[in-house]
DNA sequence: GTATATACATAAGAAAATTATGTATATTTT
DNA sequence: AAAATATACATAATTTTCTTATGTATATAC
């Protein structure tokens, strides 16, 4: 995804976060989104995007519809109702964690 | 560190920040005391904390002093000259990161 | 005296990314 | 109109980073 290593581990709730919020994306799509929203801070890579994707179309987390577009492929992804359900879990992880991460960061603020 | 692995790529900041925060710091300790700080959301394991000290150490970030404490060893920890500006560069990255998470995980605040 | 805590260390394996490569169409730049 | 960049998917090889398991040894609590 990028350089600095602190995204790995990261990259699945991000994207169901984005499925969450809206709704039908395609992979290309949430790699563009993800660079814009973090001002060019996090780029996923196509080797992590893909795989990943399979993944969770394989575990039942997304469900997919492939559209032509011109002459050229679109997957689309979506949340499925076990996804909605995973994704609430992993988003209150995501705060777990963020929250830990702010207690060490900034011990100062977060204690208080 | 942790079943979920949001963690993953966060542990070399972590124990950075430890070291500029509280000086000089023992293994064991900054296990004991990321515990405390996350209210036991992180738990850092030996396989995973050893090994990244030796490699900090190789390359010069931190050094270190054993000593004796009655009969058991202690080995003590605390960043370089290297080490102090390698922090700050790992300080600002992580600054960015939990921006970047912010941005996507709550768009809405993060955005005003 | 048994269990838990303290304190280090390493090896095997798994998880999650990067990098490289491949295919193909569409658009922009020169 | 050719070349470069952008769009859009995919997979394989490798690297990074962690978990799990194992090992040694002392100290403390029950």
């Amino acid at each position: 995804m990028k350089k600095s290593s602190l995204y790995k581990g990261c990259l699945e709730p991000i994207l169901l976060r984005l499925l969450k919020d809206h709704g039908r994306m395609y992979g290309y799509q949430m790699t563009q989104m993800v660079k814009d929203i973090t001002k060019g801070e996090l780029n996923i890579t196509e080797g992590a995007l893909y795989p990943l994707l399979h993944k969770l179309e394989e575990q039942g987390i997304v469900e997919t519809e492939t559209e032509m577009i011109g002459n050229r492929m679109r997957k689309y992804y979506s949340l499925t109702k076990a996804g909605k359900k995973q994704t609430s879990i992993a988003m209150e992880e995501m705060k777990a964690f963020m929250q830990s991460l702010e207690y060490i960061v900034n011990p100062k603020i977060a204690l208080g």
